[in-house]
DNA sequence: AATGAATGAGTGTTCATTCAT
DNA sequence: TATGAATGAACACTCATTCAT
């Protein structure tokens, strides 16, 4: 009570600085001093916590992939497979999956991402990205159910959505090192969900 | 004649040590004096030679980015446009593509790749892959006018090709990290062409 | 209590073996490992306490003047301007002067100062030289003041016998390189004085 | 014959480019790529001439110091001890050795002297000053002979003379470092004349 | 539990010097 | 003889990690 800081506090400012500096530097490069000086404890003090630099990277890495896991499976969830417009949904999703990376805390994520593949692959399974295919995969299963997707394997089917639909964005923003606007993906987006609908809709286009 | 390297050899020892170094070590980690070591040259000649670490590296890079260029570019050159079974000559081609990652080669390339983008943003910009999207394209031209496949924009239709066939390759491989045997991969590959073609292709599947 | 060697202790241990050391090797030879090594403490503290390898000289150049220049001080100050034979005063005084040289640790002043001038010429201006000219000139106006001096300017008359009184020490001594004994040097300071005597005495000697 | 620049050139490129860079920069920093460079020769070409770094600086201390020397004795050889003004004779002397420290080439001497002093002790020797008090006091032997001085030590009354009339440009330019106009100095050269001819002068002053 | 200070083990880089031509 | 290229030996400086308090 005394303390002004409470130990959770504490905990989370050291996450927190340790997702920004691994973020930018990587983890060799990433200096436990500044992530110290940031979150405003001594340098013991985090390896009093965390016991050495590769588990606070864990820490702060499943920490800020859990954050961003919610944020896109909130995403998924959203959307309305009732709505009339189709491709207006599909193209909202997908504007706002591109969105969970375009975001500062996104981008730091794709990062530690890449980061952790190389520095520990192992820890790097934490990407939760067969959860969002299952939940896509779910979602359009519904679709096919109400006859406005053709019945094809779901999870591939997502699969694909997410390939067409993120690809770009990831490739123009570097993996998450430049910032890139929504107004400049959108058309990737866009495009993408056109194709898709066109392989997986049950309407077709003339040809 | 006499010497038993020569400046030529030299030079290309030291940049393939150090692709090897790099890609598995990444930049930070990676350590000047194995480069040396393994190149079998004194750690001066290499500063000699290439200035710092980081253009060393950057001379890896674009090295070793321009080999794997040619590899991809071949693959793309070597598609038969006038072939009967097009969806077999777009599984070829998709499967030459990612062959190109799950070679040794390719594999490291993708993670200096990577690296790059952490360490050298504007170096990283040697990938060519607009390059490769430009000659595809080129290619998917030439199968509109042969009334083969739908008369899209090009550019938009090569890039969604290299997304659909190349995506969950990238991923298994944790971007280059793992190695995956191609029968692994050849599925999802074969997959992402069925689904180009549903999209661009002339000839429309059962509904 | 407890420890064997207090913070302050470390502090004075650096900066002694730092004198030593650049003393002996100059600033670009003097070794930091050394340095380390003969203070008793891991290089790493010394980069801690003084930032780098300038910062160390410095410290050590300072305080190192500071000392000489007490003594220094504290020989002039010790004049006895009263006493009756002025001479005998004045060779005692330029005795210590010299003496402060010719001292383990005035020498390794000199030299530092010699290789300040080099290696940091705003930091040599801490030679307190003029502090020196200015309290023997004080004294020197009071041996005016009691007749005993011809009204000059004072501080002209003690710069004249610094130069008069130590050169000679200096040279001999190769500016702090080679150890000079007092007796070796003492004639040239009993000339100095004589002839300072006879340009500012006020008894004059036969000619 | 073929060969644009004879031996002999390359050789003085070399030394003076030797005591351009070591007088700038010290014997340690001294950089011998950048002796070679500047003299526009193979480093090779040095060490095939003059055997290592510290047989060059020898080379450029000695020959430098030949140079200067040269200068110094056509100083004290041109005062005319018969002219009527001592007093100006001497000053212009005096002013003629300060020149000689104040010029370009005698701050560089004079900084290899110090350097020398530190890195070559008994190359140092070669200062030659001992020459320049025998040869002064051969002059004032003459002056005394002629009774226009007063007959002390020749040697003893050299020393002090270079002493009172050289030690405030020496300090003033930092040993050389700090590269000092004649006017600046001029008014303690002529003080110390002064002093000197009050000293070791026949006729008196008033008291 | 938190910290100021210390340290061992490295790492990039430099430079005098030497081969090979 | 002159040189381009190579190298061994150092060295300043860093940083993850640990003591002592």
């Amino acid at each position: 009570m005394t303390t002004t800081r409470s130990a959770a506090n504490r905990h989370n400012a050291i996450v927190a600085a340790a997702i920004e500096v691994f973020a930018r530097d990587g983890f060799a490069q990433g200096n436990v001093d500044e992530i110290a000086a940031r979150a405003g404890v001594a340098k013991p003090t985090i390896y009093n916590r965390f016991g050495d630099k590769q588990a606070l990277f864990q820490a702060a890495f499943e920490q800020g992939t859990e954050e961003a896991n919610a944020r896109i499976m909130t995403a998924i969830l959203g959307m309305d497979v009732r709505a009339d417009d189709l491709s207006q949904q599909l193209k909202l999703l997908g504007e706002a999956l591109v969105g969970c990376l375009t975001t500062e805390h996104g981008a730091a994520m794709m990062r530690l991402q890449s980061i952790a593949q190389a520095q520990a692959p192992e820890a790097a399974r934490h990407n939760h990205r067969d959860r969002h295919i299952d939940m896509l995969a779910g979602k359009l299963a519904q679709l096919q159910s109400a006859g406005r997707l053709r019945p094809v394997d779901p999870r591939m089917a997502a699969t694909q959505f997410l390939a067409l639909v993120t690809t770009e964005a990831l490739i123009l923003s570097g993996f998450g090192r430049v910032p890139i606007s929504l107004e400049r993906i959108a058309p990737s987006v866009d495009a993408g969900v056109d194709t898709f609908l066109i392989a997986f809709g049950t309407s077709r286009p003339l040809v």
